[in-house]
DNA sequence: TTGAAAGCGCTAACAG
DNA sequence: CTGTTAGCGCTTTCAA
């Protein structure tokens, strides 16, 4: 509609300023409202920006200012609703707060977990919130924190490093989870996870993940008060694509000495071991009990509905952008910390085993 | 471990070439790796970088190559597997050409919308990815245009917008499915979307989402096809949240002459009334026959499994991103355009029904 | 190849 | 309140 036919160049502060008679300095004031401006000044330079339809330069702002208003989130897959849920709490309290997020997907992969917070880092965000792939390899955390870029962990702990995280207390919720899966008589429990490692599972030995290795105490916990033997033969890491995963969850449940439970490390995962199972032509929970990590909608439609360990995984992400933003605004941590829990929801598919001493060697009927 | 104990200040190229004895612009050029630049100097200069673990600032960069190597992309609803998906395979595609991407999400919402496109225009992002909201409000994704940055539509079409868009033919696969219905002795088919409206459906409506009018128009050639009678009383719009979904399923399935056969319009809303048919104690598909959009993993694991639309969602993702990279490169639109098609994936939801012509008053059994 | 100097678009410091 | 003058950290002339 404007007379302006002119291409190319951006309209900039100079110009409105010339269009509105003023000095840069007060038509960048107006704008930017910041420091003293009289009302005639300021209608005059909104007027003409409004005329140009001027829209400030974020870069030279953020360049100038020191602030982006940008946050960076580090994630191992969106794909996953898991860190699809938490991203939406992180997201939602961002833009409450004028904050935008950048997105960094890291397939669980250290290196580019390492390259993305470099990325960040280089783009300036004034804080980064990361669900990190290990938590024993953390040097680029820890650059973080040196360069006093405000850090907020989700998900994960990160060891050794002292720094907001926002996580629940999966050594608790494992124990009592294998304790219910105990009582029930189930004592070889398989636990299928896609954390990649070295060397297949061994006991005692070190894991890249917080979570997992969390999860397995809680379990070692458990069979401990029963004085039972933790099988870690059944402890199955790398579950990679859709058909090792079955291939794994095929292999512990033919086995001579076969699981009788199996817990999946995630909602992802969880898919592939279910079908897994009815192809081999196998009941939940009448042949093999079945419990997993994350409650998502769809594990109430199947039959029968699925036992599993909800997090409050929304609320995680909320609380990780909350705890972040009072960071940049250099605000102590709120306290007392938020703490997340994680509970146990029992629905059909955790089956109680008669004959809980069966003697190695039975197959499944 | 360096002896550098100062805080505060970050390096910048002047402290880099004052370490490495030479000019500023040689320092850059070396950082920066374009101009001419000796191998003696460019060795200083990377040997003083790397003692000073000097980062580039980008913003500053970005500022002066008019080039920010960031995209934008604006969804509904990231928490929606839907988006996560087409977000991975667009992050996927951004980090293979050296591209970050700026996530905003707008719950649907016009208005969030707008003023997503203005923060990320304002950011200098390369390019912009769009689901768009609204296929008849298309004032700011115009705008994008005018200000020449390339501009990409996912899932949805913009009314009148010459634009490139991926998204698949919704007439065509709504037409099969309806077809797949009826064949089946359905009439009386509920279409549940949450699509926002001021007022209820009428026929000949004119709807802001063109993936929704496009699928009642092909629902309609299929009635047509037969010459029968669309029952426009069963289209639902506004199905917010989970209890609202219920709510109208329980309506549509218990009204004088109810429907026998619903669609759902995506994977979030299916939950809720797979549900809702559950607690009604109806069975899929002797009572009621179910389809929706969007093959989910977990759709094969419920029973019976779900008949369901699938769409080449990561694809469309992936093909957004290169379409939009092409265009920032200044290429030309890829020939032929990519096409998406839906399949229909006919599993256990859908039966038949044996009396087709049923006269209106009955009762589901 | 090199270096000095002039910007990018904006904010900040400092006199009036 | 206002305008002038410096920068922010980098790229880009333009001569040398």
């Amino acid at each position: 509609m404007s007379s302006n036919g002119s291409r190319r160049r951006e309209i900039t502060v100079a110009d409105v300023a010339k269009a509105a008679q003023v000095s840069k300095a007060q038509a960048a004031r107006a704008l930017g409202n910041y420091g003293a401006v009289s009302d005639d000044v300021r209608s005059r330079v909104l007027a003409a920006a409004e005329e140009l339809s001027y829209r400030p330069n974020e870069l030279a702002r953020s360049m100038n200012t020191g602030k982006s208003n940008t946050i960076g989130v580090i994630v191992g897959d969106i794909e996953n609703p898991h860190f699809g849920l938490a991203t939406r709490g992180i997201t939602d309290t961002a833009k409450k707060s004028g904050f935008n997020v950048i997105l960094i997907n890291t397939d669980e992969e250290l290196a580019a977990e390492i390259e993305a917070v470099q990325v960040l880092l280089d783009k300036r965000v004034d804080g980064l919130i990361v669900a990190p792939a290990s938590s024993v390899e953390t040097h680029h955390l820890q650059r973080v924190q040196d360069s006093g870029r405000p850090l907020v962990l989700l998900d994960r702990h990160a060891g050794g490093m002292e720094v907001e995280t926002m996580a629940v207390d999966m050594v608790d919720i494992s124990r009592e989870s294998t304790r219910h899966l105990l009582q029930s008589g189930h004592q070889r429990i398989a636990f299928i996870s896609t954390l990649k490692t070295e060397t297949p599972y061994r006991a005692g030995m070190v894991l890249d993940s917080s979570q997992i290795a969390d999860r397995l105490d809680g379990m070692q916990q458990a069979y401990q008060e029963r004085e039972l033997v933790f099988p870690a033969d059944l402890v199955r890491l790398n579950a990679g694509d859709a058909e090792s995963i079955r291939r794994i969850t095929r292999e512990v449940l033919l086995m001579p000495d076969p699981a009788t439970a199996i817990v999946a490390s995630d909602g992802l995962i969880a898919l592939s071991i279910v079908e897994a199972i009815q192809e081999l032509g196998l009941a939940i929970p009448a042949d093999v009990s079945f419990l997993m990590y994350d409650d998502f909608a769809w594990t109430r439609l199947t039959t029968p509905p699925l036992t599993v360990v909800a997090q409050p995984v929304y609320n995680m992400g909320l609380a990780a952008a909350k705890a972040l933003i009072r960071q940049i605004d250099g605000l102590p941590p709120s306290t007392p910390a938020p703490q997340f829990t994680a509970t146990l929801v029992r629905r059909g598919s955790v089956g109680t085993r008669k004959c809980a001493e069966t003697p190695a060697g039975t197959t499944v009927p």
